[in-house]
DNA sequence: ACTATCACG
DNA sequence: ACGTACGTGATAGTC
């Protein structure tokens, strides 16, 4: 028997949307309902394996029974922009995948749906349909299944339903399933129903009567009075109903069977909007040949020989004439090991050199050549690159990984297009050669995950090194035309200087910082984690006692039963996996029971010990030095980000937290300098809002949160209150959050009304910030994005959105995001000026950490004076703002005595 | 893989 | 009536 499914394009494209939590490519474009969509139907495709599938859709033109609802009484809700924006994109998706679309001006996909149906089933078929809503049960026979798709936690569950478990569900017969909808109605598909007959009282009335005919036949015999009034009066609604609940199933309609035909849905075409939808984890499903139907250029990859040919290369292109376009680089390594290097030149030649390989079994026997001749390779290469990229202009993918290759004089002949791709659009989650290729090339590459299958890159080379030429020659090619084309864009939206000026000096500082590192005292970061068992312990112990049970204290789980359940603290429901235990929470609950006290001091124990003691000590490489990693392309704001470890969140709040410290030490002969800006984000919105108020406040060189408490509360300043200047640099915080009543009463622990009173007297007093906020979300909402004072943007797709929340959020971003960013491009600038004086200065201290407003120097003992000048200037001379930058430079024996 | 929590600016 | 401050990363528990 054959089998047919047809999809309710917009019901389940509509249950998706719901279903699917919020989801929108980097260009903004909302997602979610179509990536819930493919989901489902994927699970179908495969649960059924149709010979035949269509997806019927409505026209958005008004239809017969819209128009008779309607003049009956009102329209329809609206659909969502946010939904409304996905509809095209999904047909595009759908006729990309060759599937059917079934649409008809006149006709509902309801009747679409039905009539297809029942003529597919006289045809001998079995019919699966597939709907989000109810009404298709009527269609339903022994051969017509409908499945209704629910959006669970763990994926899609669907509902089946034959005619007989339509009939166990709802105790009527599919045509009766109409009747009972007349009576009761249906306000979302706005069926008015009968006045007082709700889904209980339809049912038994038509499980009694059997039809709406015979029910007005023997109305009189219905005994409850007001019920059968109603029928009484309403007959007509009646009727009507029946008629706007009764999908038809004889449209003069055909499925184009031949059209409808199963085939491979996974096209060149479906591949290139997937990834334009970004539905990375759907592209396993294309077969990669296929896919790159464009004749595949890395046939005409050139693999290099042996050394000589590199040499002859690099010689070849630092004679040529033309210094204007670049050199595509892309170097293969992994762990630090060198294992090729790809070249691309703009003339479309593009080489690849397997390093340490011997060349002549390559693809065969794979055999490496001794460890010190791999060293003495490595070592040749590295001269080769290094005199190529003084002499010619590199562009690569990921720079900083590069440099220990390249020559280091100056970044001014390098641009590296994950910089480049990061700046044009910061929201993306990550930046990969294929993304980049499809995004700004048009180009369709097969990626990494998909070519080398989980294997070490080491095993791909030995296994299949063309894949490694083919994926490492077009990561050189990617890079060498993405750059010009990311310039070009770059330029269009005035980034070319943050790019070549900031950006690509700073991956070399960065790069220089990883380096470095820097120094952790092992036994005595090994003392301080053994100093908080035994108090873990003894906690741990009075918690189960006062708990009356043992349990695991870290699940939240297992607290919040033992808390809310078993102890009944006062609290309840917060998040959607049940009570919240955080540490917000537990502090309101502090003086109910003592076993909380307990609890928040374990927790902050055992933080130490697990994310600081043992995450840092895994660390610690042979030089007894930690090697963070500072990544330039993460933050939607253009903050740098630190990773394995994360050295910008080491504790510094409690006293014993912050003891931690002492164990990141300066090198023999050095000591810590530490130079931190102060207040930089609320200098930043003074200089750019250009408020007076503030401005002046700056110039008093006070207490900026004492002045703003004076002048918003009206005191003296001599007689602020603590509370009040408390307050005050509460909303300062606020403001720079984009800042809202709400946010401000929950961190002050007062009332939304007295948070809105600080706000709007806090505006009073500085009007300039008022306008200037309000002119942020403006331009955001008229533009789609905000930009720091050196023209870094952050695109801003909430805005447009039709959810409050989402909205209110665009807000805030739009408001912090400028002032966040601008002050992490002063910061930026200020690391490559102290950088570049340093080096220039001959001197042997070295920048070594960034914490966002903070830098961290490992100072030679004998050039203190000089280091101190050089930050002092250097970060003050960063930006020119209307306001000075102040820092505050502390020295010391380690991080603590330098904080 | 996701959630809750908590460390930092 | 709704429910959140902005930006990150690591860990442990749970599914």
């Amino acid at each position: 028997m054959k089998k047919l499914v047809l999809i309710d394009g917009h019901s389940i494209l509509n249950r998706a949307f719901y279903g699917v939590p919020e989801l929108s490519n980097s260009e903004g474009l909302h997602t979610n309902a179509i990536f819930g969509f493919l989901n489902i139907m994927f699970k179908i495709l495969e649960e059924e394996k149709p010979d035949y599938l269509a997806v019927a859709f409505d026209v958005h033109a008004p239809t017969f029974r819209h128009e008779m609802y309607e003049a009956y009484k009102g329209t329809r809700k609206p659909m969502p922009e946010e939904l409304r924006e996905q509809v095209p994109v999904m047909k595009d998706v759908l006729r990309a995948m060759n599937i059917v679309i079934v649409e008809q001006a006149g006709l509902e996909a309801d009747d679409i749906l039905g009539t297809l149906a029942k003529k597919a089933e006289r045809d001998g078929m079995a019919v699966s349909l597939v709907s989000g809503d109810r009404d298709l049960l009527q269609i339903a026979t022994d051969t017509i299944k409908i499945r209704i798709p629910k959006t669970k936690r763990n994926g899609t569950e669907i509902e089946d339903y034959y005619a007989a478990d339509v009939l166990a569900a709802y105790q009527v017969t599919p045509e009766q399933f109409i009747d009972v909808k007349a009576l009761m109605g249906d306000t979302s598909d706005n069926i008015p129903g009968v006045p007082k007959v709700g889904e209980k009282t339809a049912t038994a009335l038509i499980v009694e009567y059997k039809s709406l005919d015979n029910l007005y036949e023997h109305v009189e015999e219905v005994s409850k009075n007001a019920i059968r009034e109603s029928l009484i009066q309403n007959k007509e609604l009646a009727d009507l109903s029946k008629k706007l609940a009764t999908i038809k199933i004889d449209c003069d309609l055909q499925l184009d069977y031949e059209a409808a035909g199963a085939k491979d849905y996974y096209t060149p075409e479906a591949y290139a909007l997937f990834k334009k939808l970004e539905f990375k984890n759907m592209l396993g499903r294309f077969d990669q040949k296929q896919v790159n139907q464009e004749a595949d250029i890395s046939v005409n990859f050139i693999s290099l020989a042996d050394l000589k040919e590199l040499h002859t290369l690099a010689d070849r292109i630092e004679k040529q004439a033309d210094k204007s376009s670049y050199v595509g680089l892309y170097l293969m390594q992994e762990n630090h090991q060198l294992l090729g290097v790809a070249m691309s030149l703009s003339e479309d030649e593009t080489y690849f050199y397997a390093v340490n390989c011997r060349k002549e079994t390559v693809g065969q026997l794979s055999l490496f050549d001794e460890p010190e001749n791999q060293e003495d390779e490595t070592e040749e290469v590295r001269r080769i690159l290094t005199t190529l990229s003084s002499h010619a202009r590199i562009a690569t993918f990921d720079v900083k990984k590069a440099y220990d290759y390249l020559a280091q004089d100056s970044t001014e002949r390098y641009f590296d297009i994950l910089i480049g791709a990061y700046l044009l659009n910061p929201l993306k989650s990550d930046y990969d050669i294929e993304a980049i290729a499809s995004e700004h090339l048009g180009m369709m590459l097969p990626g990494a995950a998909e070519l080398f299958d989980k294997r070490k890159l080491s095993e791909v080379l030995e296994q299949e090194p063309e894949k490694c030429r083919a994926y490492f020659g077009y990561g050189a090619y990617v890079a060498c035309h993405g750059a010009k084309v990311l310039e070009q864009k770059l330029s269009e939206v005035q980034m070319d200087l943050l790019m070549r000026e900031i950006e690509m000096p700073l991956s070399l500082v960065l790069y220089d910082m990883e380096k470095e590192g820097i120094e952790v005292r092992k036994e005595e970061l090994q003392a301080y984690g053994d100093a908080l068992v035994d108090r873990i312990e003894e906690l741990e112990g009075a918690i189960h006692r006062q708990a009356g049970e043992e349990f695991n204290i870290n699940s939240p789980k297992q607290l919040g039963e033992i808390l809310f359940e078993k102890l009944k603290l006062p609290g309840g429901k917060k998040t959607k996996t049940g009570y919240s235990t955080a540490a917000e929470v537990l502090e309101k609950l502090s003086e109910d029971h003592p076993i909380v006290k307990d609890i928040l001091e374990y927790r902050g124990l055992v933080k130490l010990k697990s994310t600081y003691a043992e995450g840092l000590a895994v660390c610690i490489g042979e030089d007894k030095r930690i090697h963070s990693n500072f990544n330039q392309t993460i933050t939607a704001t253009g903050r740098i980000s630190s990773t394995e470890p994360n050295l910008q969140n080491i504790p510094t709040r409690t006293e014993l937290g912050k003891q931690l410290r002492k164990v990141f030490v300066p090198k023999e002969g050095f000591l810590f300098m530490d130079a931190d800006y102060s207040q930089i984000e609320l200098r930043v919105l003074a200089h750019m809002s250009g408020d007076e108020q503030l401005i002046e406040a700056y110039r008093m060189d006070e207490d900026i949160h004492r002045i703003t408490a004076s002048k918003v509360f009206h005191t003296p300043f001599e007689e602020v209150t603590d509370l009040q200047r408390r307050n005050a640099k509460a909303v300062n915080f606020g403001i720079v959050y984009g800042i809202s009543s709400f946010g401000l009463s929950q961190d002050l622990s007062i009332s939304r009304k007295e948070a809105t009173e600080y706000i709007e007297q806090y505006f009073a007093t500085y009007p300039g910030i008022k306008i200037f906020l309000d002119r942020l979300v403006e331009d955001a909402k008229k533009n789609g994005y905000v930009t720091t004072m050196f023209h870094r943007r952050r695109p801003v797709p909430e805005l447009s959105s039709s959810n409050y929340m989402q909205r209110s959020f665009g807000e805030r971003v739009a408001m912090n995001s400028p002032i966040q960013g601008t002050a992490a491009d002063i910061i930026k600038i200020a690391m490559i000026k102290v950088w570049d004086a340093l080096r220039q200065s001959g001197l042997r201290s070295r920048l070594i950490l960034q914490v966002h407003d903070e830098l961290l120097i490992e100072t030679a003992e004998d050039e203190v004076e000089q280091v101190r000048d050089i930050l002092v200037k250097n970060m003050k001379a960063a930006a020119d703002l209307a306001v000075t930058l102040e820092v505050d430079v502390h020295t010391g024996a380690n991080w603590y005595e330098a904080k």
